[in-house]
DNA sequence: GGCTTTCGATACATCGATGTATCGGATACA
DNA sequence: TGTATCCGATACATCGATGTATCGAAAGCC
């Protein structure tokens, strides 16, 4: 009964430290050359390690990816609901856009990674139904929020309430990361975003210009 | 003075027969496995020639992939102004709107090649050049018919004149094309982008439901 | 500080994919 | 139909990546 878990292992510390470091490089690695192109070997030499700690650690290519992009999807998730809830208890659209685009676009490797990780998906009906799960998670936070949304605009009734708004939302996200990944002009993606947003959510008598 | 051209070979139909047959064979692997899974044997196998024939015809697996992109966006761009011409002088926006998204939104297969043909040229300059101008030449399509739709409704001014408005379009489609892969519901797809085009293009007055 | 457990490095065996060189058969042209 | 040319199949050499087994060393616990 002195024991905390059952399966602890008595040793964690350099274990996690490796394991973390091997996640980072892999992140470099893999927005640099893209995950179709990379090898167990090239991973462990960026991150310093040889193949060894790698076995140690994952099994597979694919279960290190898995893992980065949960982990990476989870920390961004976190970033929106906060820039979601900074607003007061009304809906300021503009301010909150704002702020959403800049979370969302913020880094262009990520985007990478990501779009990586959805040409997997897209062949993986597992894998699918994560990334499913999340961008619902995501989605559903928007829609919240712009359920809320009494105080300033009505939404435009094509979109079918604040959840059709909410899938607006992302589509119009994933249009343009798309262009930005061909660019590589985030300070243009930022503006085109907040632009396509306010299009769709203010029903042109937002912002005139 | 009889040869019909410089570098006329003398054996050409066999050879075309074999390099459109691998084309073909290549495009059905790599929607199924994903171009960074697919090994130049499989290719060779779903087509039912040896490797001695891909070396024949094509130097090196991306230049096969190159090939295949740049046929098959042609072929859709084509298409795609096809369905923009059959208008009268004026435009029609929802009748375009169901035409386009019908040719867009048709095969899931080609779809996903694309998808990797894009995590291909974010990492290589000169890929997402060529990309960029099959993106652009499309976009321009769209601009030039919405620029002469003084008939039947106004742009929003949000997006800023018909190249504006354009480049929405194409947002739409790349943002509505994410989740398809993801949930490969092309009905649900091709509603949502009516949906959204509608949403973007009418300014809220055209279609109230 | 001694002892045990775990982590990661090294070495090895294996497998698959690639590219090339060569050869037999098919094809177009006279 | 004969023949020169081209195309694609076969066989071989090579290389890189993978996975495993083993061993030395670091880390935690007493």
């Amino acid at each position: 009964m002195t024991a905390k878990d059952d399966t602890a292992p008595r040793v964690t510390r350099r274990r996690a430290r490796t394991r973390a470091n091997l996640l980072d490089a892999a992140f470099a690695v893999f927005a640099a050359k893209g995950f179709g192109r990379v090898s167990i070997e090239e991973v462990c030499e960026a991150a310093g390690y040889s193949r060894g700690a790698f076995y140690s650690n994952f099994a597979t290519l694919d279960e290190l990816f898995f893992a980065l992009y949960r982990e990476r999807a989870d920390l961004i998730a976190g970033q929106v609901a906060d820039a979601l809830a900074q607003d007061g208890p009304d809906l300021d659209v503009p301010a909150s856009v704002d702020r959403v685009t800049e979370v969302l676009l913020l880094d262009v490797d990520w985007l990478l990674v990501k779009t990586d990780f959805l040409v997997h998906a897209a062949r993986d009906p597992d894998v699918a139904r994560t990334l499913l799960d999340h961008r619902a998670r995501l989605r559903g936070a928007v829609a919240d929020r712009l359920g809320r949304a009494r105080g300033h605009t009505e939404l435009p009734a094509v979109l079918g309430g604040a959840e059709g708004a909410a899938r607006a939302v992302v589509a119009a996200y994933d249009g343009v990361t798309t262009q930005l990944l061909l660019d590589r002009d985030v300070d243009a993606a930022r503006g085109w975003l907040k632009q396509l947003l306010t299009a769709l959510l203010t029903d042109g008598s937002g912002t005139p210009q």
